[in-house]
DNA sequence: ACTCGAAAATGGACTAGACAAATTTCGGTC
DNA sequence: GACCGAAATTTGTCTAGTCCATTTTCGAGT
């Protein structure tokens, strides 16, 4: 213990306290609702509306508000829980009372290099599948997930998956291969345009960036995958026991 | 499907151009090697600074700068690996290599209502404690953890706790209470001003927050717990199986 | 009553600059 | 050469404003 154990005390930004004056205002506010405007809350906290918009962008990364261009800024809803388990995402939205639909952005092969080579054991030359696909869950979109697979392991993998969406369900009918563990992480980045414009949120948005390494029960490695979900709109749960 | 199904076409905004300029100065160096100062990226790029800064956060959101203030903005070591699992943060740190250790901020008996009284199984005006901690791995700080308790189940915790840093070992020792399963959850949030001063990060820079909701074999809850990670260093892994 | 279109309101993106805080640089002094 | 302090450099915070895109409002015309 040093001499200089003296309490932290951070200078506060000018942008946190427009950020607690509007957390103040939610709490007594319905989800829907909407808060002051923005040039409302410049005037009344005597401010900048950059200083402004920093605060709400923070609430709405967060996901405590929506804003509407054109509209104005409201309460959202709360976040929805998502568990996740050693499943593949039809069966955990089955498992949740939802109907889980994919749709194909994109199906091609490359060539496998670096870290795409590296996690399924292929050649930095070998082909590999990507495949992207936009999850939805009762039609409303989830996340954007890209998929890789070796396309040595899994021939013609295309053609099945443009007919059975289960990617999951393909592998084990067709190709008798069922995944029996995995890697899952768990990290945040920001949101591409391109993320952005499918699952409705703004370039920047924080995202939770879900990867998944999964094998085969001999340590094959079956898929690597990443899957970028909205962070101001889910919350990832597990259920974990020491049995 | 409607006839309008066109391709998606976000406009990008002129931030986001600076940002993959920026990404592709990253690629080419190593970790902790400068990049340029916002100045020169300013003219470069023929844009204006809060545009720059714009990239430049977002960037070290994501883990892959850091700034200094006074010095210079530089690439940042890769993110760190952190697995968890229904172990306590010091058995984790302990199967990873590090020494865990625990910064005693606060220690208190509140009074439960809301959240805490529903998650401890309380009524509305029962005692509870709320236990602050500054967890540290080899005297690095990784995250600022606060716990709930009920006052009732583990009377004097706060004395014993003075002596052992660990939570769980002093409900194993202690009380003969050894939590059996739990529900974790994964969120994102932005660092307010007192966890960023603790964690050596900025104010609203992206955080990491689990949350674990740990019960006894009979179904009583234990603690509930919510603990803040810098998002721009850890990465959360699980390993899962169907077995 | 209804429709259409202009105007107003609101959020989105960006600029140019001021001042503060922290660090680094560098020249003068001993 | 070592040390100190001023100056320069760099990031941190905030301001005031412009222009754009989208939505809402509302009045004129039918």
């Amino acid at each position: 213990m040093t001499a200089a154990a003296s309490p932290i005390e951070p200078r506060e930004p000018k942008y946190y306290l427009v950020k607690r004056h509007l957390l103040e205002i939610i709490e007594t506010l319905e989800p829907g609702a909407p808060v002051p405007t923005e040039r409302e809350l410049t005037v009344e906290l005597a401010t900048s509306r950059t200083t402004v918009r920093q605060a709400l962008s923070e609430l709405v990364g967060e996901g405590r508000l929506i804003r509407r261009q054109g509209s104005g800024t409201f309460v959202a809803e709360p976040k929805i829980v998502w568990p996740f388990q050693m499943t593949s995402f039809t069966e955990q939205a089955a498992a949740n009372g939802f109907v889980a639909s994919a749709k194909l952005l994109a199906a091609e092969r490359i060539r496998a290099s670096g870290e795409i080579a590296t996690r399924l054991n292929l050649r930095s030359s070998a082909f590999a599948y990507r495949i992207e696909r936009l999850r939805l869950a009762d039609d409303v979109p989830m996340a954007v997930e890209t998929s890789h697979l070796s396309v040595a392991a899994f021939p013609g993998l295309i053609k099945h998956l443009r007919q059975i969406s289960s990617l999951y369900r393909v592998l084990a009918d067709v190709y008798d291969v069922v995944p029996v563990s995995a890697e899952e992480s768990i990290e945040t980045a920001a949101a591409s345009p391109r993320e952005a414009a499918l699952l409705g949120t703004d370039t920047g948005a924080p995202m939770l960036i879900l990867s998944r390494h999964s094998f085969e029960i001999d340590g094959t490695p079956v898929e690597w995958v990443r899957s970028w979900y909205r962070g101001d709109r889910y919350r990832f749960v597990a259920h974990l026991s020491t049995a």
